[in-house]
DNA sequence: CGAGTCAGTTGCTTCGTGCAACCCAATGTG
DNA sequence: CACATTGGGTTGCACGAAGCAACTGACTCG
């Protein structure tokens, strides 16, 4: 997406679509998620342009949905880190996963399954754990390599 | 967003918004889903570039989403259905709307509220009504104008 | 003292988008 | 009957966003 406002709309979709609906942002909060923090890291792991990764995370950070913090002064390094803004678009991020999932699927099975933490059951795209039954958010939830992702590791191994 | 691909991508969320990551695509099925179902009618109603809308249908068309049907032959005119898959795109939509109220508030209240047609009860952001306690899909719930959408009312008589 | 790391910025090109105008068949209106 | 309007688009042009590669600048490591 481009311009970040859709005019004359009246609609918290709308809305959230103006934050969050530009090309490659809903990536890099997932990969923040996942545990990347670092702009070399999020520029690799996703293959985005240099320009547009420091475009793109200065405008999270204005919305409130990143923070950047200093892990080290001289020469000045910044890590990326969600805020509970960000932390909540967990829900909307699994349902996205989700259907990818079911009407897009992986020849091998998912390659990111979501596990309940605590009790390690999985998670569906309601943020329901399917073991325990608990509703639950983003702090509660972690993401492990699923069946499709054994193909993935293979591929990039016989590419290097 | 634009190319409608995430080279390097494995994860179906990138999957996922492949296909409905474009501008205004969810908010074209949003519509749609509201009864939206002509050319015009979602032109007007988006205030989308038709040239844009044009290519947009096309591609939900293709990626089966929506399904495009003759209602009158000579001249030939269309309207817009969603299939399986894309009314299968409720719980992303849902969990959006509901990050957008929760973090973008409109000052009266959001203008939409989705509600279970069986007990009139408020769907949460996860899909389930507050009421009843079931988990719904996109045919068990209903949008109704929230309080937010009275002061826009207003505000449309007075520009008229 | 040269190579590498990290977090960007700059410049150029290409491609997606917004906007307005046009097309065409049929239908409504005076 | 002439003329405007509706519906569903297509075409052409201008502009801004994204992709790509190269560069910067402060530091660290061997």
């Amino acid at each position: 997406m481009l311009r970040h406002d859709y005019p004359g709309q009246v609609c918290s979709i709308a809305k959230a679509l103006e934050v969050i609906g530009e090309r490659w942002s809903l990536l890099i909060v997932r990969d923040v998620m996942g545990g990347r923090r670092r702009f070399d890291d999020l520029q690799k792991g996703l293959g985005i342009a240099r320009n547009v990764l420091s475009t793109r995370l200065q405008r999270l950070v204005e919305e409130d949905i990143l923070e950047r913090r200093p892990y080290q002064e001289s020469p000045p390094r910044y890590e990326y880190f969600l805020t509970e803004k960000g932390l909540d678009l967990w829900p909307s991020l699994i349902a996205l996963l989700g259907w990818g999932d079911r009407h897009s699927p992986y020849p091998d099975g998912p390659p990111m399954l979501i596990v309940h933490k605590e009790c390690g059951g999985q998670i569906s795209d309601r943020g329901i754990c399917e073991e325990c039954g608990k509703l639950l958010h983003a702090r509660d939830a972690q993401a492990l390599p699923g069946p499709g992702a054994k193909a993935l590791a293979l591929a990039a191994q016989t590419s290097e």
